[in-house]
DNA sequence: CTGGGGAAGGGGCCC
DNA sequence: CGGGCCCCTTCCCCA
């Protein structure tokens, strides 16, 4: 079932993402976490993403910004209230607590990036920000029309809640830092999971075996291999795999060409 | 090459 | 509305 009807994607995926920017930041020295800190997020990932920053403009030759906002919300900070380690992130991405305008509109941030509310540019943390007047209606390719769709300039992935986009934002931002190795996260959450591999901490134990995991996800998967019944069938084959990776994997290799 | 573990990302749901 | 958690998914690496 997939979970990603709310997005859609034009472009590089996450993964892709990251092997870019990593490819590109091989001149990152020792202090690499700097590099990764939320600080310099916004100007670290532009830096990065330029080529698609090229690509995001063309959504506002028309104007700073299209998409059709919902109503404008007041953010808070966002997020990591719960991660000491996010806190100096948090202050630096507090400058978002301002209100908002009551009406929709573009705004678009002194780098160029446009986001469709003035939340999503908070949570972009652009310090210069300014608002702008929306002068026309959106023109998006999709079906803008229909219903409001929420962009982010920084990669041109699409949602249909500002809160989805706000939480997509975060990935860009990154305000979530290990303060052991500096890596940084878009979730509170996804950061404890990190620590854990720092720790050792293994707080999911199979109750078949004796492996204990430090992702719930993973040791699910995991007890898959415990099950008799695999989960996932070849449609062609019947062979069963105990993950959907294993089985699109092997299907990729060619036993399903027609799938 | 395959299967499994580790790590991480992201959307949805619930509070 | 935001935060936290759940679940799913993907990618990488290794045996």
């Amino acid at each position: 079932m997939p979970r990603s009807f709310l997005i859609r994607k034009y472009c590089f995926s996450k993964k892709q993402w990251k092997r870019q920017l990593e490819s590109q930041a091989a001149f990152v020295p020792e202090s690499f976490p700097e590099a990764e800190l939320p600080a310099q997020s916004h100007g670290s990932a532009l830096t990065h993403r330029a080529p698609v920053l090229l690509i995001s403009s063309l959504y506002s030759l028309p104007a700073p910004l299209s998409p059709v906002s919902l109503s404008p919300s007041p953010r808070g900070p966002m997020d990591l209230s719960s991660s000491p380690s996010c806190s100096s992130a948090e202050d630096e991405e507090d400058g978002g607590r301002t209100s908002d305008p009551p009406s929709p509109e573009a705004i678009q941030s002194a780098c160029s990036e446009s986001y469709c509310g003035l939340s999503a540019l908070s949570c972009h943390q652009l310090p210069s920000a300014r608002v702008l007047p929306q002068q026309q209606t959106p023109s998006l390719p999709s079906d803008a029309s229909t219903r409001p769709v929420f962009h982010c300039k920084d990669c041109l992935k699409e949602y249909t809640s500002l809160g989805a986009l706000k939480m997509h934002i975060r990935s860009h931002t990154l305000p979530c830092v290990c303060p052991t190795c500096g890596k940084a996260f878009s979730r509170p959450w996804l950061l404890r999971g990190h620590i854990r591999t720092h720790t050792g901490e293994r707080p999911f134990a199979c109750q078949h075996c004796s492996r204990a995991f430090a992702d719930r996800s993973n040791l699910r998967a995991h007890m898959q291999t415990h099950s008799e019944v695999k989960k996932y069938q070849c449609g062609s084959c019947s062979r069963t795999f105990s993950r959907m990776s294993l089985l699109n994997k092997h299907s990729s290799s060619g036993c399903c060409p027609a799938s």
